[in-house]
DNA sequence: CTTTGGGCCTGGACGC
DNA sequence: TGCGTCCAGGCCCAAA
């Protein structure tokens, strides 16, 4: 579900509750989500002090006292809520799966109908090791980010661009939905090979893709279905879409009238695209 | 090596 | 209302 914008909202929601505090007790309501969680998990994390809540991609890294890391994806349909003590009035769903209790006597409730995501615990020592987190690109928002790293990837790449950016090796934390506003922003076709970008297009679009991550983060992220952050708020991201799921309305930029300027839906690698045809070349 | 397509799961939207 | 079909924000893995 949750993209690099949505995944950064809920670390920020969860770092000033968690930080600092005690994970008194854990109840695994399933003993696997995608993966197996790991063996002993629940009894590991019991009793663990929240030093830190780092975001790498998609990732979140809640760093522990002893060196250790409890990872979180939340795959496609992953939530975080935080329940406050004596607050049952959400009860217990069918699909949440783990549950945290803290220190103060709030909970953790992390669920997930889809059973995408997937949670590892593991020694901090082991992090640049880890299977999920080795092939990871730079984070953009991270200053390993730039169009210079950009362009090296992209020019080794024949396929797509919009497919390109999607691979976690290339940008970690890109999605479907923030890879075609990223595109529409710099105004470049989709269907473009990667490693057919002039230099200026590829500085054009790093600087989107950028750009469109922070303005997601500053409206909270998107809310599609059911993203949410760990207070419940909703994300505002969703209205200031481009393209994404505008399939057939008039562009914003040039679409006044006629078709030129209305939005089309392709489908690549299997996944919707969504891009104006006039704008983007 | 790279690239593509299927699979994993469930729920919601839509058409009949 | 009920049923079937399609679609969905991610990732892994097998096959080509």
């Amino acid at each position: 579900m949750p993209e690099l914008p949505e995944v950064e909202t809920i670390r920020r929601g969860l770092a000033p509750v968690l930080t600092g505090r005690t994970l008194a007790r854990v109840v695994l309501n399933r003993g696997d989500l995608r993966f197996p969680l790991p063996k002993g998990f629940a009894h590991a994390l019991s009793g663990a002090t929240v030093t830190r809540i780092d975001r790498l991609g998609k990732y979140l890294l809640v760093r522990l006292e002893g060196d250790r890391i409890w990872l979180i994806h939340l795959g496609m349909s992953g939530r975080i809520r935080i329940a406050d003590d004596g607050d049952d009035g959400i009860g217990i769903g069918v699909h949440d799966h783990v549950i945290v209790t803290i220190d103060d006597g709030r909970r953790l409730i992390f669920c997930d109908p889809r059973r995408f995501g997937f949670m590892d615990l593991f020694a901090a020592d082991d992090l640049v090791r880890h299977p999920r987190l080795n092939g990871l690109g730079p984070d953009p928002l991270s200053a390993t980010f730039s169009a210079a790293y950009l362009a090296g990837r992209l020019e080794k790449k024949a396929a797509a661009i919009k497919v390109t950016l999607m691979d976690q090796a290339v940008v970690a934390g890109m999605g479907n939905i923030y890879a075609s506003e990223s595109l529409f922003r710099a105004a470049i076709a989709p269907t473009r090979a990667a490693c057919g970008l002039a230099a200026k297009e590829v500085s054009r679009l790093a600087k989107a893709i950028v750009a469109v991550f922070t303005e997601a983060i500053d409206a909270g992220g998107s809310t599609l279905r059911d993203h949410r952050r760990p207070s419940g708020e909703l994300g505002e991201f969703q209205s200031r879409f481009a393209v994404y799921g505008r399939a057939g309305e008039p562009c914003l930029v040039c679409g006044a009238g006629g078709d030129a300027g209305r939005i089309q839906r392709i489908v690549q690698a299997g996944r919707a695209t969504y891009y104006c045809p006039s704008c983007q070349r």
